[in-house]
DNA sequence: GACAATAATTAGAATAATTCCAATTATTAT
DNA sequence: ATAATAATTGGAATTATTCTAATTATTGTC
């Protein structure tokens, strides 16, 4: 598991933005998600850790999780009762949620739905971003 | 804590549909749902249900909340690391969440929205339903 | 209205997800 | 190299939710 150079500029730099330290911990995870986008749990990004980085602990996990939550790398998604996941896609961008298979989908966003869906919000509310899961089935 | 007729037969065709039993609990939970309609969490709803209910359990809160999930009556409503809400308003809405208070209001969406939004699914995509949660801050 | 069948409620234990803690180690700035 | 600060670690603690087994309520049938 290693962060191309691109993106360890991209991780330094959110970290120091955000007065934060980046560390090799913080690189393994990020690099992890990266890899196989498929929205982990803190759980499982634990575990896949461990394989390259076995000393690692669950609370160092969130700790870098948090880290490269508050620093806008990746996105927490939440679906109803299940742990948090995390998500490094960092373009506009919706989530299909299939009840059958628990998977989770990217699904672009066209800018015109976005639009439409900010000019929802009446004078007074102002949002740093918005989240947008499809709840269904996926059709075979 | 009293449901009006209309909601006490919205809430027995409903059980009924979905093939569960219209209960004192589920009908005192829903009542107070409706009646102060904050988003609130299990507990939240179990420290109200106690004032008027003192031997409802934790369990039951969860019960009935599920039942009232199942039957459509009620939303589950998830934002970051925090406990399911619940929310009685059945009219297609988004939530706006301040990171600030942590209150959670409700957002009218226009029908034009919602058609964009849906536009965006891909083919072979099917959603039963779409939660859409604005973060930000409310202006003073 | 009594009865059997079934489902819901209850209290408490169990589990799952996340956070906290105090000691150690790593990173940063000087 | 040093001091200051922040991050990591393992484990304990906390929080949210689910499970369990015994009791009680509801429903449909006679």
């Amino acid at each position: 598991m290693q962060l191309s150079p691109d993106y360890k500029k991209l991780l330094d730099n959110a970290m120091e933005r955000s007065g934060q330290r980046s560390t090799k911990q913080r690189e393994h995870i990020f690099a992890l998600i990266l890899e196989k986008r498929d929205h982990p749990t803190a759980d499982e990004i634990y575990a896949r850790a461990k394989a390259d980085m076995p000393t690692i602990s669950l609370a160092t996990v969130y700790n870098c999780l948090d880290a490269l939550s508050e620093s806008k790398l990746v996105r927490q998604v939440n679906f109803e009762r299940e742990p948090t996941r995390y998500c490094p896609n960092l373009k506009p961008h919706a989530h299909f949620y299939c009840q059958e298979s628990r998977d989770v989908i990217d699904i672009e966003l066209s800018e015109k739905a976005v639009d439409e869906l900010m000019r929802s919000l009446p004078e007074g509310f102002s949002a740093s971003h918005v989240d947008i899961t499809f709840n269904g089935k996926r059709a075979k």
